[in-house]
DNA sequence: AAGATCATCTTGACGCCGTTCAGATCGGTG
DNA sequence: CACCGATCTGAACGGCGTCAAGATGATCTT
C-alpha cells in the first residue's frame, strides 16, 4: 500500500518536511502571531506528528532560526531594492531605513522571531555581515560613498552600527500609540518614518557635509 | 492555630503578597533569566501555591507589567542622575543615552520584560510620558535646552523619539559579538557606547550648532 | 530480486506550564 | 459572636517541549 498511507494521500515519508515546517511556521506567524507559534502547532499545520520536527531540527530554537534566516534574506532584498531606486547618496540611507522599518511593519511577527533569535545568540545572523553583498555591507558602503574617502574606517563602522540600532529601535517602537498624533502632522506613517530616520545615522563628517560649509 | 499554618511560620494570609510576588519575579529574572520566569516559579519563590497570584493579578501578563513598572522607575532614576551630573548641554544627551544602555546591560532580563510589555500593549508605559518629570520629558527638555527656542516643537519631538529609538536599538544590540573588535579600539564598552550614541539623536538645527558656524 | 540498513515518521509518555474552580482559612464588620 | 468577603490551597484541565521505542519505507548491497 504505497499510496494513501494515512487518511490523506500523503506518503509515510514526507520528502521535504524541513522546508514544509519552515513554511508552516511562517504561515502561523502571519496568520496568528508569535504567541501561537508552538512546535506542536507547526507540526499540526504541516500535517505530521509532534515529534516529527526533531528529525530535522535539534529543538524548537533551531526551527525558529531557520525561519529567521528566510526573514533576513527577504529583508536584505527589500533594503537592496531601496538602495537601487535611490541614486541620490544623501537620501539613500534614509530610504534604506524606511524600507527596513516598513518590512518590520509588514511582517511584525516574523521580524520579532528574527531579532529574538539574534538576541538569544548575541549576534547578528551569520551571512548578514560576512558576504560581500550582505545587507550590512550595503549600508556600510552607502555611508562610505556619501562620506568620501577622507573619513576614517572606524567612523564608517560606527555610523553603520548607529544606523542599524536606530532602524531596529524604530521598527520596534513604530506602532506605539503615543506617536499617532505626530504621524498625522507628518503625512502618515511613511512621512513619520522619513522624519525620524533623517535625524539618525549620520556621522560627524557627513553631518558637516549635509549642513554645508556655512 | 494562628501561627505555623504551614511548614514555615507564615500565616495563611500573606499580608503583602502582591509586593512579594513582584520581588520574587525580579529575583528570578536576575538569577535565572527571562526563560525561567514562569508564574509557577514566581509563586514557588514567594512560597505560595500556583493559584495564589490570581488574587492579585488578572494573569501572568499583569504580573509582568508590575515588574516592568518597577524597572521603568529605576531606569528613569538612572537617566535623571546622568542628566544632573552632566551640566554641559552638548554632552548631556549622550550621557543620558549611555546611562540608558548601561542600565539595560546591568539588568538585561528586566529590560527585556520591560520592552516586551510595551510591545504587547503597543505603547510606552503610562506615566513615562505624562508626568512632568518623566524620563521622556527630561530627554525632550534636554533637547529643547540645547536647541534653543527657535527650533520648532515638532523637531524637538522627533529628536526625542529618534534618540529613544537609537538608545533602545543599541540596548538590544550592544551584546552582539560582532561589535567586540570595534569596542577594543574605543576604550571598552563605555567608549563604544559613547561613540555610537554621539552619532545619534541630533536634529538638523542642533547638528548645525554642534558643528559650529564654520 | 531479496535482504539489510538507515533515515524518517508515529505513538505514547514525562514534567512543566497557565489557568480555573471548589473549598479551606482568616481578618474585619455588624 | 456570627457572619462575610478577601485570601490562599489543592486538584484538575489542556497545551507545551522533549524523548524513547517502535513502525515504515527508500536505498544500498549482494
Amino acid at each position: 500500500m504505497r499510496e494513501a498511507a494515512t487518511v490523506e494521500n500523503r506518503p509515510y515519508h514526507h520528502g521535504d518536511l524541513r522546508r514544509a515546517l519552515v513554511d508552516a511556521a511562517r504561515r502561523i506567524l502571519e496568520n496568528e502571531g508569535p504567541s501561537a507559534l508552538s512546535l506542536r502547532a507547526v507540526a499540526r499545520e504541516a500535517g505530521v506528528s509532534p515529534a516529527a520536527p526533531y528529525h530535522h531540527f535539534k529543538d524548537k530554537g533551531e526551527l525558529l532560526e531557520a525561519v529567521a534566516f528566510v526573514g533576513w534574506d527577504a529583508l536584505g532584498e527589500a533594503m537592496t531594492a531601496a538602495k537601487e531606486r535611490t541614486p541620490d547618496l544623501g537620501a539613500r540611507m534614509t530610504e534604506i531605513g524606511v524600507a527596513y522599518v516598513q518590512f518590520s511593519q509588514a511582517h511584525p511577527a516574523l521580524y520579532r522571531v528574527m531579532y529574538d533569535c539574534s538576541r538569544d545568540k548575541d549576534e547578528l545572523p551569520e551571512g548578514l555581515q560576512d558576504k560581500e553583498d550582505s545587507a550590512y555591507c550595503q549600508v556600510r558602503e552607502t555611508f562610505r560613498a556619501f562620506a568620501g574617502p577622507e573619513v576614517a574606517d572606524v567612523d564608517i563602522e560606527l555610523a553603520t552600527i548607529a544606523a542599524w540600532c536606530a532602524a531596529h529601535g524604530l521598527a520596534e517602537m513604530n506602532s506605539f500609540k503615543q506617536f499617532d498624533p505626530l504621524k498625522q502632522g507628518l503625512g502618515g506613517e511613511e512621512g513619520f518614518l522619513r522624519a525620524v530616520l533623517s535625524h539618525l545615522g549620520m556621522f560627524p563628517a557627513a553631518r558637516a557635509k549635509a549642513n554645508g560649509p556655512g
